[in-house]
DNA sequence: TATATTGTATTAGTATTATAGTACAAAGGT
DNA sequence: ACCTTTGTACTATAATACTAATACAATATA
């Protein structure tokens, strides 16, 4: 269960807000695998937008296999391994790495600083019912 | 010394595409601390866009202090380490491994899972003269 | 100090994106 | 079967982003 919050500055589509917020309910294991998120209307009247803006959040998540929506019943966090080959987990982690590296690297840190940092970081996300 | 190319298709804006590349030719160690990148005119004839989409793409690094530029002379990669504080790059460090663990952990990847894989990663830039 | 070379600023046109309004369709519950 | 609840599709509009044309300003150098 998470609580989302809209903020109108800054510039950042209340769509991708959604998203970044959800992706953060599951990284620190506030949302769990399988637990319904709310219903596109409730959302929207809730954070008052269009249904659309929120269909939209869902969407972009579900292209990801990240949610699992279905019409008339709702939308869910995706038990994520199961959707995922071996071969897709690995070119994903692999991609995500190299990517992390790159902004690493580009500020000037190496290897052993981010190791060092990511190993000392406590976001965990040990709720996960996976 | 880094070759750029652009790549119409795919959507990717080209201004974005010349930051990537030279933030990956730092990453990669084929820009080296202190050297110059292609004038903005050069670069917009060789690359066949106008000289702003290039300034663009300098500018947004300039503000993130990957790139140093003056008028008159030209635009240089930064000696990234001297422009931020310690305070700075402790605060830089923690954003990005934060968000990194995000999305790692979003994919379903625990932290011993990409800590191996950085460590099994071969990008490297070791030519960098810091 | 003139001139060439460098990045910057202003403006405008086009394309894309974000959001909303409204109608549709699928699934579930009674 | 019906009706409610759920997500989806279509359309329109406003805002934003991308790129370009052109003029300006700062620096280097001959």
């Amino acid at each position: 269960m998470v609580k989302f919050i809209l903020d109108p500055s800054g510039g950042i589509p209340f769509y991708r807000q959604i998203i970044d917020q959800i992706k953060f309910g599951i990284a620190s294991g506030n949302l769990k695998t399988g637990e319904q998120l709310p219903t596109v209307r409730s959302l929207a009247v809730e954070l008052k937008v269009n249904l659309n803006t929120i269909a939209k959040a869902y969407k972009e998540l579900e292209i990801l296999s990240i949610l699992d929506t279905q019409q008339g019943s709702g939308t869910f966090i995706n038990a994520n391994g199961i959707v995922l080959s071996d071969e897709e987990k690995q070119g994903k982690i692999q991609d995500i790495c190299k990517e992390f590296l790159t902004v690493a690297y580009t500020y000037g840190f190496s290897k052993e600083e981010v190791i060092a940092e990511l190993q000392n970081n406590n976001l965990n996300n040990n709720l996960n019912n996976k």
